[in-house]
DNA sequence: ACAATAGTGTCTATTAGACAATATGTA
DNA sequence: TACATATTGTCTAATAGACACTATTGT
């Protein structure tokens, strides 16, 4: 049926602009669903990707982890949803990156059944503040890899949702300034590397990716020099000079990923498959 | 408060996996909304960059155009609603590409009210079959061009969800085998060269496009030469040889979009704004 | 012959990869 | 001094940009 668009079937719709579901309708014809916003909030500690969870207290996959989320409301939209749910639930209320990547809605996902969610990805580089939830029950970080590979039972499918986010952040180092919202307004050029090789999972050659920073336009680079320097580490070595990020950001990372040669993954075109 | 995630809140919910909304729930607390799946099903047609619409019948935005989409049933996958809607509302039942790309959700979007639209990006090369739609009653490939310059009107947010889906077509057709999705099994280069040129909206130099599509591995290549010639256009010109899509397109496209150094487009990391 | 489209070659500038060498701190 | 980390430099390979040139068709 070639007809209407985004639009309820074509019966009489005796209703305003309210947000409430309509009074009598059909639900078979006129299926409503629960629409949640869940958050992947990523952070580099140690060299290491961390992403942090919250303990289950209720009866599904009760403590069991789980990515933080919850309800979006009728009045608002989905960012402001996800940016209300990240402060409520971890404390968290100023992330350096914040944004919707992927949608999850199969019909079993959610045992309760008919729960579409909405997830966005978070980065924000400072632990601190993270676990300084409201009033934060269980929610910690947790390496990726350790939850990637089975240590963590994480609730609904989580565990993928996780997986996919990882995946797309991997993407988005390579193309957007992302990797600068992993550390914060002043950063050596040390630690913005660590964040690289832990997202990518790779080694980067020191001196080429200094090299690579220093490749902007004359006007609009990639790093600044503060002048300032950081304390040296607890086992010597020189003290690193301290940066903030630049304007040539805006196409791209100068930093390439290397080409990954590994299993010849099979066709990933059709249906990225995100449910 | 930290607690439940993608949780019902903490309600004794007495319903089973069923699929319908609960009996009685209390909507502030336990919103539903109706999920729509709407679908941005481009080609490129004569260098030119198009996009499928449909005329709306019923009443929000009568005789507008509108992307093809429609309800998400309950026990169907976001995916499976998807192409559904693309088959039943347009014909189209074996796009070379399908993927989910953005969801939106603003509480104005609809003047109806709570619908939340996930939608998906569908690429075909074939023309012929798209208007012979099932039922067809009037759907239409529109010059993307055109429409955003506003000489279409288009219902609810349409307008800007194409805008950002021809944004992130243009961002994939860097990083991935995009390209090929939109020409048949066997093309020519100029083809597959008016293809990125139309959506990235450039001129590339024939030179260089082609020996950037010579340069895969020895045993994965870009493109295939099947031997084959095409005829040669109705105002003469040699008759260009056809190629068949290889195995190197993995790392995605050997073909770099110049770096747009136009507009000084402001902060687009926090919240790219899908809603 | 001439116009039109397809396809090749060549020179140079830029960027990437490997790796050596130097600088400056702590134990 | 020994060690550890930071920082710079150098040589080479690969890739990108600009542009000239050749090839094969239709009118």
């Amino acid at each position: 049926m070639l007809s209407a668009v985004t639009d309820k079937p074509t019966k009489k719709r005796s209703r305003k602009a309210g947000h409430q579901a309509p009074e009598g309708y059909d639900a078979s014809a006129y299926p409503t669903f629960s629409v949640t916003v869940d958050v992947v909030i990523m952070s580099v500690v140690d060299g290491q990707l961390m992403v942090l969870l919250v303990q289950r207290q209720a009866d599904p996959y009760k403590d069991a982890w789980a990515l933080p989320g919850g309800f979006k409301q009728p009045d608002e939209s989905l960012d402001a949803a996800a940016f209300r749910e990240l402060r409520e639930e971890t404390g968290v209320d100023a992330p350096k990156h914040l944004a919707q990547f992927a949608t999850y809605g199969d019909p079993a996902r959610d045992p309760r059944g008919n729960v579409v969610t909405v997830v966005y990805l978070a980065v924000t580089p400072e632990v601190g503040s993270i676990e300084a939830g409201t009033d934060a029950d269980d929610a910690r970080l947790w390496p990726v890899s350790s939850v990637l590979d089975g240590d963590v039972a994480l609730a609904f499918d989580h565990e993928r949702i996780l997986r996919d986010a990882v995946e797309r952040a991997a993407d988005q180092l390579e193309g957007s300034d992302l990797a600068t919202a992993f550390v914060g307004p002043t950063f050596t050029l040390s630690e913005l590397q660590s964040v690289y090789e832990a997202i990518w999972d790779d080694q980067l050659d020191t001196g080429n990716f200094r090299r690579s920073l220093s490749m902007g336009s004359p006007d609009a680079s990639y790093v600044v020099s503060t002048g300032e320097r950081a304390a040296a580490g607890p086992k010597g070595g020189r003290p690193p000079e301290l940066f903030e990020a630049g304007d040539a950001w805006i196409d791209g990372s100068p930093v390439k990923r290397a080409k990954r040669r590994t299993t010849k993954q099979s066709e990933q075109r059709m249906n990225s498959g995100n449910e």
